[in-house]
DNA sequence: GTGAAAGCGCTAACAC
DNA sequence: GTGTTAGCGCTTTCAC
């Protein structure tokens, strides 16, 4: 920790005066490398020491408007702040913010809507140099993006256009769910996703995992995956006549929801039934029983995202698709919890 | 929605070319109240016109350095971005950046640490007109405010310092909350405060709402308010010789917590005992059974806040203390569900 | 090795 | 009524 020295709005002009040179050479000290100008070891040093004694700390707009790049991120996401952006201390911002940080880029929040146009104004007016899309790159962001040329990087979706993307492996991830319930036992094991609500491409992904899972156990008679409304699906499922001994749910925020239907209708997880789901965030660990959940890496694909994204921004390419390149993560982890049990007939 | 035209680096001078006119007239135009100068409606008309035809949008960073004004506001918290600010879509978030955007402010999150001054650098490289200090104003981050003699709002939580505030009015809502229990017809009614984790004002005053309905009710012998860790109250509850058949608890994490570990010891909620909390943010509706909370006007307090530091950074006063303003809401909430009911014996 | 000067896009005082 | 001018704090080119 440096002296708590007031943080004044000295300027560079008083760092130059102090140490009796131009600002312009303090200026090159401060940004510049070493090797790409000639300055005495000694000036260098007595500005060095002006800028200590000062603390000063250069102006971030001036420094913005002169260099003529805002060294603005935005992060775009449709409707809400999307809950895998933190959990708890964790999430994708855990992940990009301190890389972020770290390269002094600063990060707007934009909410984007296809029926207003708010959000491309605070991306104009801000002069973002670049952006993350989290979740899912709609056509009418990609066609804005595009216009303005501006570097991205997908987190967490897929894209039909040329756009680097930063992806969890998911197949991998719901095959190794789906064998943890085979393990215990269980042969009909159904999965649900709220297809209304999740409308996204690792739906598929997931559902390809369970199914190859199933299918390597040789029981692919037993696929059944569920796209329908909560309420329907908890009704189809408590009046099957063969109801499943265990369920994949595609996301947390049903599994916990589920949770609290099977105890309305007296059903006993994990006696009656094992629920399994993914995301390891609050409050999978402390609702009843607590649920066996797939930790996602989350904050690895948001650092990787913002590397990727400083990578663009440096040595911006004329052709789009070669600086093109796609990410899979598949350091999640199992987390086994007492919402998953052997099978008990 | 304005059409999407390309929203370009159009400037100032562009727009001014385009109408005939000097930058200044477009400037004037586009900043000052018409009233406090002199232009003939034509010109007016023309630049207005230029303006829309080009989509020109100011940038925002060279308004700022002429202006001398970062139009950004520092957002202080320690630790990680404290649960109140959001939840869902609502929290103090919800409340105060609608109205810190409409003004054309910029929002800046800031963890603060006393064993580091990122956070300090973060505030002056920025040089933010404001903040707004969430949950506590602790003495090291005073210092800085009052040093840099930034106009700060603190909301949810009290100072000794001239500092003005947006807070609920716990001890009506605590009482409140107390009452519906006590109009259950419970008696044994203890309250529950994890004061390791929670070290704040509200505490004492949520416990002074308990305790006057307590007493209102005659039932001040009953009073029993802890203070221990988890898993130590938890303890001292089940093996109570005389078990509470109510429990109001500071906070609703801890309240989910505590319906996990009744499960596990085998007490009912609401049968064996009625659990009641505050804050009605998720996963509260989720558990099992669902919470009865308070809901808090966290909207209403944050764009309190944000209207409150708006005209002190427009009208800035030199004594610091006259801009003080307390502001206590109490539009919270009684929401009813399953985990309180009538006493059982 | 170092500094002068122009300019980033905008605002505001002051001329005319 | 409208334009000229001088900055805001910084970077960068180029001259010395």
């Amino acid at each position: 920790m440096t002296t708590l020295t007031t943080p004044n709005q000295v300027t560079l002009a008083d760092v130059a005066a102090k140490s009796g040179v131009s600002t312009s050479s303090v200026s090159k000290v401060l940004n510049l490398p070493a090797e790409s100008y000639r300055m005495s070891d000694q000036t260098r040093q007595r500005i060095l020491d002006a800028v200590a004694e000062l603390g000063y700390r250069p102006n971030f707009r001036a420094r913005s408007l002169a260099k003529g790049k805002s060294h603005t991120i935005g992060v775009l996401f449709e409707g809400s702040l999307p809950t895998n952006l933190r959990d708890g201390e964790h999430g994708l911002m855990g992940g990009f913010e301190p890389v972020l940080r770290q390269a002094e880029y600063q990060i707007i929040y934009v909410p984007v809507r296809r029926d207003s146009d708010d959000w491309i104004q605070l991306l104009s007016d801000r002069r973002v140099d670049a952006c993350m899309v989290v979740n899912q790159l709609v056509d009418y962001v990609w066609d804005v993006l595009e216009q303005l040329k501006l570097p991205t990087v997908l987190i967490n979706g897929v894209s039909d256009h040329a756009v680097s993307t930063c992806n969890v492996e998911n197949v991998g991830m719901a095959k190794t769910l789906t064998e943890h319930l085979l393990s215990l036992g269980h042969q009909r094991i159904w999965m649900y996703t709220n297809i209304h609500v999740h409308k996204h491409y690792s739906v598929a992904e997931r559902e390809s995992g369970y199914m190859q899972a199933m299918s390597e156990a040789g029981l692919a008679k037993q696929i059944k995956s569920s796209h329908l409304e909560f309420d329907a699906f908890v009704a189809e499922l408590v009046h099957a006549e063969q109801r499943p001994t265990a369920v994949v749910v595609y996301q947390h925020l049903e599994a916990v929801r589920l949770l609290q239907a099977f105890w309305r209708v007296g059903i006993k997880v994990p006696e009656d039934i094992s629920v399994a789901t993914f995301n390891n965030a609050y409050p999978v660990e402390h609702v009843i029983p607590p649920l066996t959940t797939m930790r996602l890496p989350n904050e690895q694909i948001g650092s990787q995202a913002a590397r990727t994204l400083l990578e663009m921004i440096d040595h911006p390419t004329t052709d789009a698709t070669t600086t093109q390149d796609i990410s899979r993560f598949d350091d999640w982890e199992l987390i086994v919890r007492e919402s998953t049990g052997p099978v008990t007939k």
